[in-house]
DNA sequence: CCAAGTCGTGACGATTTCGTCACAGGAGAT
DNA sequence: ATCTCCTGTGACGAAATCGTCACGACTTGG
């Protein structure tokens, strides 16, 4: 069943799309402001958020540029709530093609037929499970890596190992979990076959920034991309 | 609240399906046999029908014929219930493009996937009978298939996995799923089958633009021809 | 500086997966 | 009935991918 986030400061609009969500059958979360609601959807990981606009203390928009900065929310669509004439041509400038907006006032059934048609489009298609570190776009479903928009092939192998770097980027992975969480080895092995993919994975992406990191006795870090836009040499 | 017809000769096989249908939050009709179904189905116009197709008395098949030659049931969309290797191939070929089957034994999860995909697609769309996705335009009615204007002649097989295929484009779809939708198997087989079916779809495509690519260990994915028209974007 | 441990690299064979082909059975058309 | 087209299947080779090994380079600690 999907979540949904609603965020706005008035009790009653929040508690009006409450009632309409749980008749179509849908989870919700509530927040007053816009920083309550940038940390729960970081916490809860909502599969769509609808967003009001106008709001005191945290404004809508600066909000919507949270979500769309930390790489937990990036990839949940957001359905803005906008006064008729006011900020609707700012949003139409920074929509991220997932959003949608909705003028208010509006009606709970045209509110409804929106969230349906996104949560279609994110939940359906799949585009939902893409995960973003950086320049990196990495879509599970698609096996797919593409990095500043360029596609880079990998091997399913090659992915699997890349998906468990970047779950903590900047962090270490020790060998053994990589290990387990790529191959399922259980046991402690003596093996260069991790050391192996991690080279495939460095000379497959080392075009496009250095960015998997060895710690010696421990093992692996991935590092996000630091400079982007530096191509020029090659030796 | 969409209505959904169930059809079926066994009452514990309907129970099964009006349980999972009611948990679903659709209203559900029960028949026995298919002239109960079928007048039913002309009195109550439920947006869907699951239809069994072996029954005594009257056949699943020819309630099919009867509810497509009745001008009130023409346009309700279908999925049948086969056994697995029965009458597979006569359904192939009437199946009119809003319809589905699914074959025996089946999982009620699989079974109201279908179901909340057939609805959506006839509930939102109004059943459109032409996709179009680029160049592209399949016409499922006539079960053919236009590039740029020029007509190429399909089977019904490859009409069918291409119209698996175009349901996502630039997405990958599992061979599982493409066996699933396309031949109705329901167990992840090792077959040639659907490889020949590639190479031939790939054979009648590719002086149109390369389009199928092979995703190694997952499946097929279908991509949009870079089209030398241009294009007009507006919101 | 030496020894031991660790990692990177290239090559290789084994395995898996895919593409292609030929062919036989079946359905529909003539 | 005969013909034609479509379809599914197995055989086979091609290609991609994978894991392992040997070996050299590097790091670390004493």
């Amino acid at each position: 069943m999907p979540t949904i986030l609603v965020v706005d400061d008035e009790k009653d609009i929040r508690d009006l799309i409450v009632l309409n969500l749980q008749r179509e059958g849908f989870a919700s979360l509530e927040a007053a402001d816009g920083l309550e609601a940038f940390k729960l959807a970081k916490k809860k990981a909502p599969d769509l958020i609808i967003l009001d606009l106008m709001m005191p203390h945290k404004d809508g928009l600066s909000t919507y540029r949270d979500l769309r900065d930390d790489s937990r929310t990036r990839g949940i669509p957001v359905i803005m709530l906008t006064a008729r004439g006011r900020l609707e041509e700012k949003i139409t400038g920074l929509e991220s093609g997932a959003d949608d907006y909705i003028v208010k006032p509006f009606s709970p059934r045209e509110l409804m037929l929106r969230v349906r048609n996104l949560l279609r489009r994110t939940l359906d298609t799949g585009q939902s499970d893409v995960i973003e570190i950086g320049a990196f776009r990495l879509d599970k479903k698609n096996v797919k890596l593409h990095v500043d928009g360029n596609p880079i092939d990998l091997t399913t192998t090659e992915f699997k190992l890349l998906l468990v770097l970047t779950e903590s980027p900047g962090i270490v992975k020790e060998r053994a979990e990589l290990l387990q969480k790529v191959w399922g080895y259980s046991d402690l092995i003596q093996t260069r076959t991790l050391d192996t993919h991690i080279k495939r994975l460095r000379e497959k992406l080392e075009e496009h920034g250095s960015q998997i990191d060895t710690v010696r006795g421990v093992g692996y870090r991935f590092l996000e991309q630091a400079n982007p836009g530096d191509d020029t040499d090659e030796d």
